[in-house]
DNA sequence: ACAAATAGTACCATTTAGGTACGGATTGGA
DNA sequence: TCCAATCCGTACCTAAATGGTACTATTTGT
């Protein structure tokens, strides 16, 4: 589970990438040669973090992207509801309305909001910066190969 | 984000329900009839959960699954290693690498453990009881519209 | 021996996500 | 005034994951 989607991982590196140049407008392209990412999805990320205000961008020749605040004040819940919308999980299973009322013991309902929460939370609790700085040594380098391994069963 | 699987969904559904009969020995097609989802699913879900002790099974004619503990004792984390493989987060982007090294700075690199600790606490935080016993009044009555919505953007 | 149950596997269909392409809007400079 | 660099929005395509089904094998009580 937890399969983050590619786009907040687009996202956050592109926001680390940022964080590095912060207050100095760059632009798309730029940020996709930084971070070897594709371009158009670095184009993507970053409209979709305007949108919520994470960046601010300036439109024009010497246009860009610029963080709207320092990477301490970005959440990871907030780069999530960015790119992804609010966090929550689901609800109930569609079909098990009528039985919940019927068999009177759908007990669910609404108890994932306690999930939720924790969740929200936990994500609300870490910063970009937090995941920035970590130590670089000892670190296994990562080739496609494994990383791509990890990816799986998130 | 965080759309869980509807596999997760129907697993806590099922042992809900397994919860109230407690130590009695349940079938597949019973728990399928009480819950109102496809038998076929429940089977699978169960399968799932027994290979991980969640569940016991037992094989031959008046056979069937029960609970292998207490509700307070199943974590949500539990449930989703079951159906779903290891709670984590993915680790970096793939082509980042090569990158990472070159440029200096993909500074994500096992930044994640942090938002994976913090999520799979959350998760083991929150026992199969916490999601059963929650208020049932006041709730609103989902219909399979409503819930679908929620469902979305999870 | 038979029937009721779980176990396992393989398979298909639909949805979702990753990724691309294109045309429009805004702004600064030649 | 026009052009070029940049962001903006949308639509589209392909590929992979998911939800769901079917079938067969295995176990076990009567």
């Amino acid at each position: 589970m937890l399969k983050l989607s590619r786009m907040i991982d687009y996202g956050v590196v592109v926001l680390s990438q940022m964080a590095h140049r912060r207050h100095n407008l760059t632009t798309a392209p730029e940020l996709a040669e930084a971070t070897g990412l594709p371009a158009p999805m670095v184009s993507k990320v970053l409209k979709s973090l305007a949108r919520s205000d994470l960046v601010v961008s300036h439109r024009g020749v010497h246009g860009g992207y610029s963080l709207s605040c320092g990477p301490d004040e970005i959440s990871v819940a907030a780069i999530v509801e960015a790119l992804e919308g609010p966090v929550a999980l689901t609800a109930c299973v569609e079909a098990s309305d009528a039985h919940c009322q019927v068999e009177s013991l759908c007990p669910i309902r609404g108890g994932w909001e306690k999930v939720n929460d924790a969740i929200r939370g936990a994500l609300e609790a870490v910063s970009l910066s937090d995941l920035i700085y970590t130590s670089f040594e000892d670190l296994p380098s990562l080739n496609m190969e494994t990383s791509a391994e990890v990816r799986e069963q998130v």
